[in-house]
DNA sequence: TTAGGGTTAG
């Protein structure tokens, strides 16, 4: 065959993601002896190798081709970061100079530059910035929208907008770049000013805003962003938003905005996409809805780890244990391997089924045979399931010796577990330990004041209130948020809806005497402030999570789940409550606290009275 | 022949 010819067969296979066929072409080229007198020819096919995954061929090829020049290396720095392999592709250039006598023209720049910016460390990629700024190549446009791009991703925002200001013609993706860099340092408002300034709009850069918007928690401003770039005609020719907002769906916990999410990713014809069937998955795992989270992962013909990892988490952050356990061994019969984030779902399933040797066991089997090392996240989810189980001085000694120092809530955590196996001799002791180290949480200030009022150290309780009125005014309004579907509403503590204060009074009154009827007493010692009895017990009334569960008994479907979100941990009195309403009412209730789901259902809760 | 921006699980 000529050589124009095979060019362009060869250049018609990187538009296709066609590697096969390029490997048939590249054994033609090794039997007539092309490679000997065409690198241009290797750099093609290297290239396909990279953008197709091939990493080993392109690696080959690379090392063994004759002449290679400047487009050999920048192809091979970006199929390197194509495989998210940074650290590989700084370590081969190290050797450009040495092995080929070449200096970086503006493409290694560009793919150098790329590869600091996955590397989370920045010391690197301000060398390469200052080499870059001493060649003859410091002019160009793109290698500096690269540079805008890594300081966006290192999180330093101005540096980048430095960058950007010497960019002479600023194209949408050095624009995209630095949004994405403001959006994701939690810098909203200056992003939101800068997408203003951009003429053309393309998808990418509402994603960047859009998504970096979702990663800081903005994710109502990222709804009514998503909604206007609909409104405004962009088409949606990719699926990267929609993964973003649906994230936003399932950090909202909102089922309804959810829903229409997915709506629109079968509408649109993504529902065969991996990422965004594992984003949904997890989206209707938060929004406490298992069972359409399950069909969806049943019906996905090709799951990933991430898709295994979410089933997982959902299923044991939903207090469903055992079915998180199966489901890790279908896994692993299935052929895939679990990760880090695998195993933080595994332990915390443990811990909800009191599985502690199986617990300790996959503990020990991530590092044995997995080589992983445990992070903050994996031991605390190790002392939770310690803790949970009464192994209270496992789970002491294990805080003692892991490899980080134990912050605040740790040692409240391990506080609470005393206070509910009773081991007051133990509690008092780590309350000790925790008021010498000054807590600031106002949570755990009611824990240390419980501990102590239980033991009747009374100097301690006053000790502790006083800290907590110095903190009072810092304390979070809690409130809870319920989402009917066709409509959605937010109750602060103390205020219910004018037009349904009656109605929600009435009912919360007459639960409250059927409740007393089954033997409810009040839990005062949750109330912070100084009231007599009767006040406090007023106070408890008129918890957020009443009026939203109220609300929902009043207006939803009868029988439907009722679903709320809560902005602060359950209050202890209120959980009780809870048990008492689902029983009375014959009605699953669903609420997502700070920490976890609870699932009441006739008059118990999936986490075992355990958070 | 080669370079730059936006997605999922804790």
């Amino acid at each position: 065959m000529e050589i124009g010819k095979l060019f362009y067969r060869l250049k018609q296979c990187i538009q296709l993601r066609a590697p096969l066929e390029g490997q048939k072409i590249h054994a033609h080229m090794l039997k007539t002896g092309i490679v000997s007198y065409l690198p241009s020819f290797c750099n093609v096919l290297m290239d396909l190798y990279g953008r197709c995954g091939y990493l080993e061929d392109a690696l080959k090829l690379f090392e063994e081709m004759p002449g290679r020049d400047l487009v050999s290396w920048a192809s091979i720095l970006t199929s390197l970061n194509q495989a998210n392999l940074p650290h590989r592709s700084i370590s081969i250039f190290s050797s450009m100079f040495s092995l080929d006598r070449l200096q970086p023209d503006h493409f290694v720049f560009a793919s150098l530059i790329k590869a600091c910016a996955l590397i989370s460390d920045d010391g690197l990629g301000r060398q390469v910035h200052c080499q870059f700024l001493k060649s003859t190549f410091s002019h160009d446009d793109v290698a500096k929208s690269s540079l805008v791009d890594m300081y966006a991703k290192h999180g330093l925002p101005e540096k980048a907008s430095l960058v950007f200001d010497t960019i002479v013609s600023k194209s949408t993706a050095c624009w995209t770049a630095l949004i994405s860099g403001y959006a994701r340092s939690g810098k909203k408002y200056e992003a939101i000013e800068m997408f203003k300034k951009l003429e053309k709009k393309n998808l990418e850069a509402w994603t960047a805003l859009i998504s970096g918007l979702v990663q800081t928690g903005n994710h109502a401003d990222a709804f009514q962003l998503f909604a206007e770039m609909r409104r405004e005609g962009v088409e949606i020719a990719d699926p990267y938003v929609l993964s973003s907002i649906s994230g936003a769906a399932a950090s909202l916990a909102a089922l309804g905005l959810g829903e229409q999410v997915h709506c629109l990713i079968l509408v649109l014809g993504y529902d065969s996409s991996l990422f965004l069937t594992n984003a949904l998955v997890d989206m209707y795992a938060k929004c406490s809805d298992l069972s359409a989270a399950k069909k969806i992962f049943d019906n996905m013909r090709k799951k990933d780890v991430v898709s295994w990892t979410s089933i997982i988490v959902g299923m044991a952050q939903h207090g469903r244990g055992s079915e998180a356990l199966s489901l890790y061994d279908e896994m692993i019969s299935a052929g895939v391997k679990p990760n880090e984030v695998t195993f933080i779902g595994l332990v915390y399933a443990c811990s909800h089924v009191g599985l502690v040797e199986r617990g300790r066991a996959l503990f020990e089997l991530m590092i044995k045979d997995y080589g992983m090392k445990p992070s903050l996240r994996h031991y605390t989810c190790l002392l939770d399931l310690y803790s949970r189980s009464g192994y209270l001085f496992e789970a002491e000694d294990l805080l003692k010796r892991m490899p980080f120092q134990p912050d605040e809530a740790v040692w409240a955590a391990l506080l609470s577990a005393c206070t509910q196996h009773r081991n007051t001799k133990m509690g008092v002791r780590i309350a000790n330990h925790i008021l010498s180290l000054g807590p600031k949480d106002p949570a755990t200030c009611i824990l240390l004041s419980n501990t102590y009022a239980g033991a009747g150290f009374w100097k301690n309780v006053s000790k502790v209130r006083k800290l907590m009125i110095q903190m009072g005014t810092k304390r979070e309004p809690g409130y809870s948020y319920i989402d009917l579907g066709k409509e959605s509403l937010v109750f602060y503590a103390g205020e219910s809806l004018e037009q349904m204060k009656d109605e929600i009074f009435d009912l919360l009154n007459e639960l409250d005497a059927e409740m007393r009827k089954r033997g409810y007493v009040p839990d005062t010692s949750f109330v912070l402030l100084d009231m007599n009895q009767h006040e406090k017990e007023r106070q408890l009334f008129w918890h957020s999570e009443r009026l939203a569960v109220a609300y929902g008994l009043l207006k939803s479907i009868p029988g439907a789940v009722i679903r709320i979100v809560k902005n602060l941990r359950v209050c202890g009195d209120c959980h009780t409550v809870l048990k008492f309403i689902s029983s009375i009412t014959n009605r699953e209730i669903v609420v997502r606290d700070l920490s976890r789901f609870h699932h009441f259902k006739n008059g118990n809760c999936s986490c075992r009275d355990f958070w």
